[in-house]
DNA sequence: TAATTAACTTAGCAGATTTCAA
DNA sequence: TTGAAATCTGCTAAGTTAATTA
């Protein structure tokens, strides 16, 4: 492996903790697989930002020791029953609970037969879910509704009075009945279905629309070609969209502005198509002038008015915002529908500008209970179907215009099936910890293989797993922005070098990812590999394909042989929470003070966002936000050093007078010098920190990559509390990891 | 078998909201 | 109390993957 050093394992191992299936026996609180089993030795080189003015992240050496020989992936089957038997402990012990919970409810497990087919199942491939389904629906149907995921928690609510006799006026009172959300479902000490149906129940009121066009004031206009226009309703509506969007580079750039004119015209009616031939001569000023006062007014508004707004919102949010899901009322993520307006692509996009349509109820799919109350449409109107497909997640569902994709309303990342889901990624990229020293001696090994299309997989899965690349599904052209991933390389994305920089074997990489997001990385590679892409390199022209016997879809096949779920994805995931985990462990110093810990919890973060690419642009105010920073440092520095003297002149006081006045003064002092030094270096860690985070962005590994358990472990050992690390919606989506996880657990 | 479609996850950005400091 | 900065949230585009269709 010499030449890898992304991936140098070497087993160490600490026999103590080796475990297996046997250890679940024990009562623990080993809720999910607690094996205190993988650990690699191994280090992630990297110099990988997108954009060059990155921190050197380097030659951050992670590292972990690995103590058990896990070799066979199979091996996690009993593991997997083995937790179900904790789980019913678990159960168990929460008996009391739950039976209360049922009564209130009227809503119970399925029941289920203990000896589940293997234990395999209870994350189960979604191919293995196939089974008819059986149950009595009629069990789901809610007498009772559980409020959870209220979103009024207690902290919420800030103008704590106000908001709540509002409340109880304005907002539909049954609901608000403003109980406390006593108790908030843990589903995860569920069973989970086995029969594929997402749900047995499911009721919503549909989306909200957008609000429907509202014209400009007479006194508004719009001028062409110097003279004023009165444009047409709709002409009009487009009009304003592209207005709004005046200040921004978009409307500067070509493709913007000729898709956007091409779609405006079909708005238009003959008369003002043939008036309006050219962009150049409209004038949207005025209109613009007029949405930006708006906004401004809206700041302005009285205290009243704003709060009257927000009751508003409110009201919504508690009439469409929720649905009932098998018994329980559960948060929708995105429940009002799309707006019209213009398109706006990331990087190059050919259709920037478009006209995105207007979304009417005839162009929506209902998706519900057959028995639920189905959602009505507005009146006069009928929605395009109503249809009660429990195999799928989606509420309503419309398809979009400008690309002709199907767009859902689905529910909040806490929701249960949100939730299932995402620790069941988790527990796939856990498994493959457990082989992926196998396939990585696999690929090795493919990289020798006389078939070329077997050497460009192997070479490839080496990619993704030690640079943690995109799959890279072909795209059409002219579609989308051109961007690739990894099996849609371009010879023109790489620049081999035999020697570079002291190095042997460097491969360059350049190229625009997900969201034309600059991948720029250059790293040496194992000999073996430069070989092979040196060959695959021949005789091609730029715009060729580096992988020309490879795509996603054989790449995903062959993983698939490896493990049961296994795709190329799944190593971003296992990559990026084995590497937090590994940081975590190298970062922390026991003896840190809390500030400084979070300073390593958000590096080790920060390891992983620079693994994945997350960039994010600088923050505007970054540069003044820093030197604000800078002179509170200045400001402490003297404040310490006035302190500071002051203390010594209290103690050469003290020392002359000897009485218990003095001696308090110099204990006073010494207490204050403390204090601001503690200020002082929580400045320059805050310092630190944002300086390193310039222009990367933590939340989408956060968000995405991390297993939630690891940093509820690391929480729980270091005795910081987790609101240190999740916001609040944070800790709603991985309630489930909050709750579960103790502080020993590993990945 | 390849192309297309459907479903769902992942992504950065902008505006809203909250927090902080003067 | 106010305005600026920090943080959060919503939005929706852009990916991945599996299923379906040609």
């Amino acid at each position: 492996m010499s030449g890898d050093n992304a991936h140098n394992h070497s087993q160490l191992d600490s026999g103590s903790r080796y475990n297996d299936s046997h250890k679940h026996k024990e009562k623990n609180k080993d809720k999910e697989h607690k094996h205190k089993d993988h650990k690699k030795d191994k280090e992630r080189e990297k110099s990988k930002h997108g954009n060059s003015e990155h921190k050197d992240f380097s030659d951050k050496k992670h590292r972990d020791k690995d103590k058990l020989k896990h070799k066979d992936g199979s091996s996690d089957k009993p593991r997997d029953k083995d937790k179900y038997k904790d789980k019913e402990k678990r159960k168990d012990e929460k008996k009391s609970l739950e039976g209360k919970i049922k009564k209130e409810n009227g809503f119970a497990s399925p029941p289920r037969i203990k000896s589940e087919p293997d234990g395999e199942d209870f994350y189960h491939s979604p191919k293995s879910l196939k089974r008819e389904r059986d149950d009595d629906e009629s069990d789901y149907k809610p007498k009772k509704i559980k409020v959870e995921n209220d979103r009024e928690d207690k902290k919420d609510i800030k103008p704590k009075k106000k908001t709540k006799n509002k409340k109880g006026e304005v907002a539909d009172g049954k609901k608000k009945a403003k109980k406390e959300p006593e108790e908030k479902w843990k589903w995860w000490e569920e069973e989970r279905s086995t029969d594929g149906s997402k749900w047995k129940f499911l009721e919503h009121k549909g989306p909200v629309f957008a609000a429907p066009y509202d014209p400009l004031p007479s006194n508004v206009k719009f001028y062409y070609d110097g003279k004023p226009m009165k444009l047409s309703t709709d002409a009009e509506e487009t009009a304003t969209f592209f207005s709004k969007m005046l200040e921004h580079d978009y409307t500067t750039k070509d493709i913007f502005r000729k898709n956007f004119f091409k779609d405006w015209r079909k708005e238009m009616t003959s008369e003002e198509k043939a008036k309006i031939t050219d962009l150049n001569k409209c004038n949207f000023t005025e209109m613009y002038e007029y949405f930006k006062a708006q906004s401004e007014a809206r700041k302005q508004m009285s205290k009243a008015e704003k709060l009257k707004i927000k009751e508003e919102n409110e009201r919504i949010l508690q009439e469409y915002g929720f649905c009932i899901m098998d018994n329980h009322r559960e948060r929708i993520a995105n429940f009002r529908i799309e707006p019209p307006g213009l398109f706006r692509g990331r990087g190059d996009h050919p259709k920037m500008g478009m006209l995105k349509r207007r979304i009417r109820t005839q162009d929506v799919i209902i998706n519900c209970s057959k028995d639920s109350k189905h959602p009505k449409p507005p009146p006069g109107t009928k929605w395009k179907e109503v249809r009660h497909d429990n195999k799928v997640t989606w509420l309503v569902s419309w398809t979009e215009n400008i690309q002709g994709s199907i767009k859902y309303i689905m529910l909040n990342p806490s929701s249960r099936i949100k939730g299932e889901k995402d620790w069941q990624k988790y527990e796939t990229a856990r498994r493959l910890k457990k082989i992926v020293d196998r396939i990585r001696a696999q690929y090795r090994e493919d990289w020798k293989s006389k078939e070329m299309r077997i050497r460009q997989r192997a070479v490839a899965l080496y990619f993704i797993d030690k640079l943690a690349l995109r799959a890279g599904n072909e795209k059409e052209e002219g579609e989308t922005a051109d961007t690739v991933g990894c099996c849609s390389l371009r010879v023109e994305h790489m620049n081999i070098y035999p020697e570079k920089d002291g190095q042997e074997y460097v491969v360059e990489f350049d190229f625009l990812g997900k969201d034309s997001i600059r991948y720029y990385n250059k790293v040496p590679v194992e000999k073996r590999v430069f070989k092979n892409l040196q060959l695959f390199m021949e005789n091609k022209q730029p715009e060729d394909d580096l992988f020309d016997r490879l795509n996603t879809s054989i790449l995903n096949k062959h993983l698939q042989e490896l493990m049961d779920g296994l795709t190329a994805k799944v190593f971003r995931t296992y990559n990026a929470s084995i590497t937090l985990q590994q940081q975590l462990n190298e970062l922390t110093s026991p003896d840190e003070n809390l500030v400084a810990k979070i300073l390593s919890y958000n590096r080790a973060n920060r390891a992983v966002a620079i693994l994945c690419n997350h960039q994010r642009a600088p923050p505007k105010t970054f540069e003044k936000s820093m030197q604000n920073l800078q002179t509170k440092i200045d400001a402490k520095k003297d404040q310490l050093s006035d302190a500071k003297r002051e203390l010594k002149s209290s103690k050469a006081d003290a020392k002359v007078r000897r009485d218990e006045k003095a001696k308090k003064t110099v204990e006073v002092k010494k207490k204050a010098v403390q204090r601001i030094e503690e200020q002082l270096m929580k400045l320059e860690v805050q310092a630190t920190d944002r300086e390193e985070n310039k222009q990367i962005a933590l939340g989408t590994s956060k968000l995405n990559y991390l297993d939630p358990r690891i940093s509820v472990a690391w929480c729980k050992k270091w005795s910081i509390p987790i609101e240190k690390i999740y916001n609040k919606t944070q800790r709603e989506k991985f309630a489930w990891a909050i709750d579960m996880a103790e502080d020993d657990y590993e990945f």
